[in-house]
RNA sequence: GCCGAAGUAGCCAAGAUGGUCACGGCACUGGUCUGAAAAACCUGGGAUAUUGGUUCGAGUCCAAUCUUCGGCA
């Protein structure tokens, strides 16, 4: 018998927690959160950690937001929560929207996920334009640079990242072994699922949600963020904070311009949904669930039931 | 009712002296992604209020109509 894991992914605003929730109840399941963003103490309101209390959910509060976090980092972190939560004998359901997290826990044998990120070659990197990090990378690898993509060719993150790459492996750095990681883990009997819906039902719903947590404090949590961290930190490079920065650093904070800010947000969220929702759409094997549909929450709990009864 | 100003995509908005069927931004669409992923990028469609006139040629000039704003009543 394989060993399972459910996931529940999709967009933002899709209620994948609350369905989580219900099945972690229903199938005696331990939660892990695959979240980028609910890494972080101190920011629950802007990412929605409005989860009941009572609840207990991994991989969430893991760090302070002057600290970085990535994907080889989850990694290893869930697959240990995994691996914990088997041998009590329990179903590790994954919840979070963030796509590449999921995708490091389905697909795990990534061998650049082993080339840890150098700082000192980044913090240089950085202050250069993307047409230099275009012209060292073609130096350094002409071939893979001709085959990029338009979009690729033009992301310094990612040019950065190929040329961090290139150079420990030109400089024979061996990768550091990770632990955590094992090659051949034995494969998980995995069921995906993908709550969907079109953004015109997605859109209202986040405006209103982005309003509710404007009326839950929002501001004050940012405000109090503010005494302890910086806009530079990673962790306010965030969804419902970066929009504030102008808000909180222009004295006169007027109604309008929190209107307006507002408004930003809400796009940007929008736009994130979208982008999930991309992201989501090519991934292979994977059951999607319109929520929209009247009886979708029953259905689901069909589809779990046989999967979770079979093998 | 009179006088004045203005009408360029869903919104904001550029367009000396008329001359490539019109710059951008936001929104919206589709996509990229192997240690920043709620990040960072790529891509697409859509407009000169209406009608008529002047002209080889009009967003740009003229007239009428409609609409909006301001002032006077």
């Amino acid at each position: 018998m394989s060993k399972k894991i459910l996931i529940i992914s999709g967009p933002t605003a899709t209620g994948k927690t609350d369905l989580a929730i219900k099945f972690a109840k229903k199938f005696n399941g331990v939660l892990i959160s695959a979240d980028s963003r609910q890494i972080y103490r101190d920011m629950d309101i802007g990412t929605g950690k409005d989860h009941p209390k009572s609840f207990k959910i991994n991989l969430v509060d893991l760090i302070t937001p002057d600290l970085s976090f990535s994907v080889a980092q989850y990694q290893k972190l869930a697959l240990q929560k995994i691996t914990e939560i088997h041998s009590q004998n329990k179903l590790p359901i994954i919840v979070g929207g963030t796509g590449q997290y999921i995708d490091s826990i389905v697909n795990p044998n990534k061998s650049t996920y082993s080339i840890r990120p150098n700082i000192f070659l980044r913090f240089f990197l950085n202050k250069l334009s993307t047409s230099t990090l275009q012209k060292i990378y073609r130096i350094l690898d002409k071939k893979t640079f001709n085959s990029l993509n338009n979009s690729e060719k033009h992301n310094p993150h990612r040019l950065t990242r190929k040329i961090e790459i290139k150079l420990s492996t030109i400089k024979n750095i061996a990768p550091l072994p990770q632990g955590g990681v094992p090659e051949g883990r034995g494969g998980f009997n995995i069921l995906h699922l993908s709550l969907t819906a079109p953004t015109s039902f997605l859109y209202p719903r986040i405006d209103s949600r982005v309003q509710k947590r404007l009326d839950t404090g929002l501001l004050d949590e940012i405000k109090n963020l503010l005494t302890k961290y910086s806009w530079s930190d990673p962790g306010l490079n965030t969804l419902a904070y970066k929009e504030f920065k102008d808000y909180f650093n222009k004295s006169a904070g007027t109604a309008s311009l929190l209107k307006e800010t507002q408004k930003i947000w809400a796009f940007d969220e929008h736009s994130y949904a979208r982008r999930q929702i991309t992201w989501f759409k090519k991934q292979k094997e994977i059951h999607f669930i319109d929520i929209t549909e009247l009886n979708h929450v029953d259905h689901t709990i069909d589809v779990v039931k046989k999967w979770y009864n079979l093998s």
